[in-house]
RNA sequence: GGGCCCGUAGCUCAGCUCGGUAGAGCAGGCGGCUCUUAACCGCAAGGUCAGGGGUUCGAAUCCCCUCGGGCCCGCCA
């Protein structure tokens, strides 16, 4: 691992140091300053001028090497950005000059003191009194013009990612703002963020192959868990009210540009509301999502068109209606299903012979009208078949009171009226039970049991928080809004 | 699961079509330069061409297999 020449070199260098009796991994640099102080007081300057006012100390790593003869130009990077280093031999004494240019590497961490000030060129820099190592990077980071490209070392190595790449850093505190954002929305509509477990004898609330491990104590298998919604559910029947929840869910199934199977669930639940109400929460929120986005980007950035493009009120479209215009169909619900496969088998013949109408009314969909939905849409009162777990509507018959926001032609957020009928939820958790293994909704006794008691009517909304930062980032694929990706073995 | 593409120095990339001693830039080494900013100039060094097998006098290059990755399709609330 450490035999390649190039760390070597820097081990040696960083025996040099401990030679001359100064430890390279020093405990503390007290009174470290971000380097957007010292940029914000060099500002004020001309051209070759310095401050005369208190020295600055400022810390970060080393991203750049210029030397020029006597003086030497270091680029160092904080969290707060880049601070040029101006290093002359007659300021700080030749020794010392020699002995930091031989012994300084790019990607090393170190400390400076100096004072603000402005080369003659105009950048914003710091005239270096002091340099002192903070720590020694003895690995060599990459090429610091096009950073680390190669996608496969980029995930597997986030770190040397996120250090060579601003971009890279300011795309991950996008996504903890719009999460943080995202919390502070719920909260102030009075919802109570909560935490369910992880760890369940049997994952439910959506049909997914679930992760299993083993519990010691209690010699049993457990599921990760694959949604929130039943846990959440329970606490409105407990009173609650108004929750959420943000956490990690699991599902053992294929990664793509938009699934992976470990990642970031939202749900919210709220009792004696409807799946109107939650339209008009929804829309608060991911237009306020939007603007967190486009706060301080550049305005063809995909923040900023998100900005605009989510501005209330969204469209809406009727599943059916929508549907039937794209296709060309008629009288879909009464579509029967042979019908309804053979309508699909036109474009995917491997379509399986005991496709249940559910899935087929979603393949449909997703041939003829998810691929124009760029804009954010809510799709409406889908059919029943295609959604277990919503109530029927309360004047569409055949439908269920659901909906979909989608955006840049993928599901951005799912909602509906909660079926709180526990004898209906029996009966269709049966129902699931019946149909293909890979199809079924976990049966969760404890559940039902719990709607016995009573679930007020209420509404609930599940979405993925890495889609929202797909969404607003303008990533390209889910892996590049995760900081560690699963990855094969190598 | 199917198709297409990629893997060459620590990093970014040429070279592969048409087989003939492995190239550049950055980073690192040595030397020069007191305001550069992808600094610049000179010298030297750096390789399991992803791995394995085959064809051939000769393979980074052609063929097959394997591993890893990307894109598209399929699957997936």
């Amino acid at each position: 691992m450490d035999d390649s020449p190039l760390i070597r070199e820097r081990i040696e260098k960083l025996a040099a140091w401990r030679a001359d009796g100064i430890e390279p991994y020093p405990w503390s640099f007290p009174g470290r300053r971000p380097t957007s102080e010292a940029r914000q007081r060099a500002e004020r300057l001309g051209a070759g001028e310095a401050d005369a006012g208190p020295p600055v100390r400022v810390a970060g790593r080393l991203r750049a090497v210029r030397v020029h003869g006597r003086t030497a130009f270091f680029d160092l990077e904080d969290a707060a950005g880049r601070l040029q280093l101006i290093v002359r031999s007659d300021e700080v004494g030749t020794d010392r000059f020699d002995g930091w240019v031989r012994r300084f590497d790019p990607g090393d961490l170190l400390g400076a003191d100096g004072r603000p000030a402005r080369s003659k060129r105009g950048e914003l820099s710091l005239d270096v009194t002091e340099l002192t190592l903070l720590a020694k990077a003895i690995a060599p980071p990459p090429e610091k013009f096009h950073g680390l490209q190669d996608a496969e070392e980029r995930l597997r190595r986030r770190y040397v990612d996120l250090l060579a790449s601003p971009d890279v850093r300011a795309r991950f505190r996008l996504r903890a703002r719009l999460e943080r954002a995202m919390r502070a929305y719920f909260d102030d509509h009075d919802f109570l963020g909560v935490e369910t477990p992880v760890l369940l004898p049997v994952a439910s609330g959506a049909a997914a192959a679930p992760f299993l491990t083993h519990s010691n104590w209690l010699d049993e298998t457990l599921q990760l868990r694959i949604a929130l919604e039943l846990p959440l559910k329970r606490l409105l029947v407990g009173g609650l009210e108004r929750v959420y929840e943000v956490g990690p869910c699991f599902r053992n199934e294929d990664a793509d540009t938009t699934h992976h199977p470990e990642f970031t669930m939202v749900e919210a639940y709220w009792a004696y509301a409807d799946y109107h109400d939650m339209r008009g929460l929804i829309e608060g929120l991911f237009s306020r999502l939007a603007e967190v986005a486009a706060d301080g980007a550049p305005p063809s950035s995909p923040a900023a068109q998100a900005a605009e493009a989510f501005r209330p009120p969204f469209r809406t479209i009727d599943f059916v209606e929508a549907l039937e215009e794209r296709s060309g169909l008629s009288s879909v619900p009464e579509l029967s299903i042979e019908a309804l496969r053979a309508e699909v088998a036109r474009f995917d013949p491997s379509v399986p012979s005991d496709a249940p109408v559910g899935k087929l009314l979603d393949r449909l969909f997703a041939q003829y009208v998810e691929p124009t939905l760029d804009a954010p849409t809510f799709v409406v009162d889908h059919p029943l078949a295609t959604t277990p777990l919503a109530k029927a509507h309360r004047s569409k018959p055949g439908r269920v009171e659901r909906f979909e926001l989608f955006y840049r032609r993928f599901e951005l957020a799912n909602a509906y009226t909660e079926l709180n009928d526990p004898i209906e939820q029996e009966r269709r958790f049966r129902e699931q039970l019946s149909g293909r293994p890979d199809d079924r909704y976990a049966y969760d006794a404890d559940f039902l049991e719990a709607l016995r008691y009573g679930l007020p009517p209420s509404t609930g909304v599940g979405f993925g928080l890495d889609r929202i930062a797909l969404a607003f980032t303008g990533a390209a694929s889910i892996k590049d809004v995760i900081l560690f990706p699963q990855v094969r073995r190598r």
